[in-house]
RNA sequence: GCGCCCAUAGCUCAACCGGAUAGAGCAUCCGCCUUCUAAGCGGACGGUUGCAGGUUCGAGUCCUGCUGGGCGCGCCA
């Protein structure tokens, strides 16, 4: 009954907890006593707005049930008698014991109060989805960002995950650059002189190659045939084909994974489309000898339209009429695989939203020839990037924006920031280039982040990089004051002591550690950071006040002092936390 | 043509299962550095939640229609 003993759950759910019993003693159903954090903050810390939902289902009216509730309330070590307003809502004020109770295990925990899962699963993540021999541009930024929290923020609640690049090295693209090289080269005739080429090949080289190509099959159907007659070949496992491809797979692997570790990104598994590749000549004999495949237009096709449907979903292509497998094709190959290799309870496809319909024909394949279930099965939609115009984002010669550029432009403001404010002039050259690569990757990721990923945003640099207001570097530079100022009580010699809550600002910085649990459990169960983003903010925020009105290494009373001073340790720990799981780190000063 | 998504403060975005007076940041204005980093803090200003109906004790949220925008619709990925 005494909160301290509850003290591992949120405010909330010790709360919920104790309203629970309350309602159950009145007769009421426990799923109507639910407190939540206030709306109203005037007029209490917590709410509950079961009153109204009761009162519907057994007809009585809700500010008698209101006042019944608040009557019976006994937690009075959690929080005092809630109070009654408007049609019968309950607010709640926690007691300073209670809010210091739980402040204290949060200091006290390595998780920083957030709970875990009771039935951890397996969880593939399958974002990025860089290509080969396509420079990694603004449009990967997304996948790549969101991705890797997702993937940060189930492990941290206990599932066992694992994040696949899922490479694009496979399937027509493929096919274009070979023949592209064969025109280079006058033909692939000659091994030597493949061999020869090969050797010199360059990122560069794919990146000049690649558009060129594409462009031309836009307009040569000649050209267009060869490339997917190259296609076939590379499938069917043809020299020098494969030679070709291994070179310019290995070639754009080692530059992307530069780039994915400047962003912070990386991958359990680099696994490309290719992996999946062995498996699809079996897979596509079993489709057919379960008759779940059909031939039409000369193509080999899975028909997912369902009865119901508003609009019948094309049916999935298997194989082209040229007999080469479609990228429908190796996305299903690559669940036979997973389900093989890892076994996963949950898929998340972390790709750009204008697929959804690409996914939803997969996932009903996968489900009709039996390989997954369609609820395992999920894709996590974002919206795009885009430019001033409101539309997907482009340089202002009109073309991509390559990821390396992008990351080079914020690198370079972030240094002129930091000149500008006088920062960093005693740093070694080394540091002050961590610290700028860190405050423009924190800016990046937190302008994206603190959106929901469905919706599309404006990319705005210099709002991102403005150093003011919701931005990254906001958070490093409150992570970075409370660096400051632990390294300054540790030469003092200031020691933590037990957490009493007592002034405003501690409270409420309490309450904003409270809601770390909540956050991390809405940004879980929706696939959606910006809530773990908007905890970060509000932490930072809620920080800051107490900084600037409860001092630490001034403050004479040494109970006081040693309090604050863990709260301040338990604010940097929880934030580096939820930074951490939002892809992004902080510095040791700025 | 069919289907999906979106429309919230001047701008960029939030709003948990339908709950109270719709919240932040930026911009504008007013305060605060003799104090642990002012890249900060406090305050003010700012709204017919695209339009019109409906359901409900209660709608930004659910339903219908409309307007405006984005996107998708078999051999690219």
């Amino acid at each position: 009954m005494t909160a301290p003993t509850k003290a591992c759950q949120d405010l909330a759910r010790q709360l919920s907890d104790a309203n629970a019993a309350v309602f159950a003693r009145l007769g009421l159903e426990p799923k109507h006593a639910a407190v939540r954090r206030s709306d109203r903050p005037d007029l209490g810390e917590f709410q509950c707005n079961g009153a109204l939902a009761a009162a519907k289902q057994i007809g009585r009216k809700p500010q008698e049930i209101a006042a019944d509730a608040a009557a019976a309330w006994d937690a009075t070590d959690l929080a005092d008698a809630p109070t009654i307003a408007g049609p019968g809502f309950l607010n709640f004020v926690t007691t300073a014991r209670a809010l210091s109770a739980r402040a204290q295990a949060i200091a006290d925990d390595p998780r920083a109060g957030a709970s875990a899962v009771e039935t951890p699963r397996r969880v593939l993540v399958d974002y990025g989805g860089p290509n080969v021999a396509k420079p990694m541009h603004v449009g990967h930024l997304r996948a790549s960002i969101i991705g890797e929290s997702l993937k940060r923020i189930f492990r941290f609640r206990g599932d066992r995950v694992w994040g696949d690049a899922h490479f694009g090295d496979w399937g027509f693209q493929m096919g274009l650059l070979i023949v592209a090289l064969e025109d280079e080269l006058g033909g692939l005739g000659d091994p030597a002189k493949v061999a020869a080429r090969l050797k010199s090949l360059t990122l560069e080289d794919l990146e000049a190659m690649y558009p060129a190509a594409a462009a031309k099959a836009r307009d040569d159907a000649a050209f267009r045939d060869r490339a997917r007659k190259a296609t076939a070949g590379l499938q069917s496992g043809e020299e020098p084909h494969r030679t070709i491809w291994r070179a310019m797979h290995d070639v754009s692997m080692a530059a992307l994974k530069r780039e994915f570790s400047a962003l912070g990104v990386d991958f359990d598994l680099w696994n490309g489309e290719s992996d999946a590749d062995p498996l699809i000549p079996d897979m596509v004999a079993d489709l057919k000898a379960r008759g779940l495949i059909e031939e039409d237009q000369g193509a080999q096709v899975l028909r997912v339209a369902r009865e119901g449907d508003k609009r019948a979903l094309p049916p999935l292509l298997v194989v082209s009429s040229e007999g080469t497998a479609m990228y429908g094709t190796t996305d299903l190959a690559t669940i036979l695989q997973r389900e093989r290799e890892i076994d996963p309870d949950l898929y998340l496809y972390i790709v750009d939203q204008r697929q959804g319909d690409h996914f939803e024909q997969v996932f009903r394949a996968a489900e009709l020839a039996g390989y997954a279930k369609r609820e395992q099965l999920e894709h996590i939609g974002f919206g795009t990037m885009n430019g001033p115009d409101g539309k997907p984002f482009k340089t202002r010669a009109g073309g991509v924006l390559k990821l390396n550029d992008l990351i080079e432009m914020a690198r370079e403001k972030a240094r002129a920031r930091l000149r500008e404010a006088e920062i960093g002039a005693d740093f070694s050259a080394e540091e002050f280039e961590d610290v700028a690569h860190k405050v423009a990757i924190a800016a990046l990721k937190f302008a994206d982040l603190m959106n929901f990923r469905g919706t599309s945003y404006v990319f705005d640099l210099d709002r991102f990089m403005s150093f003011e207001g919701k931005t990254g570097p906001y958070l490093l530079y409150a992570a970075v004051r409370i660096k400051s100022i632990l390294r300054k009580a540790g030469e003092a010699g200031v020691a933590a002591a037990p957490i009493v809550i007592a002034a405003a600002e501690e409270r409420g910085l309490a309450l904003a550690l409270d809601g770390f649990d909540a956050a991390l459990a809405q940004a879980y169960d929706k696939r959606a950071p910006h809530f773990l983003a908007e905890h970060a903010f509000a932490l930072a925020q809620a920080f800051s006040a107490f900084y600037g009105n409860c001092p630490i290494l001034q403050e004479t009373d040494a109970g006081a002092q040693g309090s604050r001073l863990a709260l301040a340790q338990a604010t940097l720990k929880q934030l580096e936390i939820t930074l951490d799981l939002l892809g992004i780190a902080a510095p040791e000063r700025m």
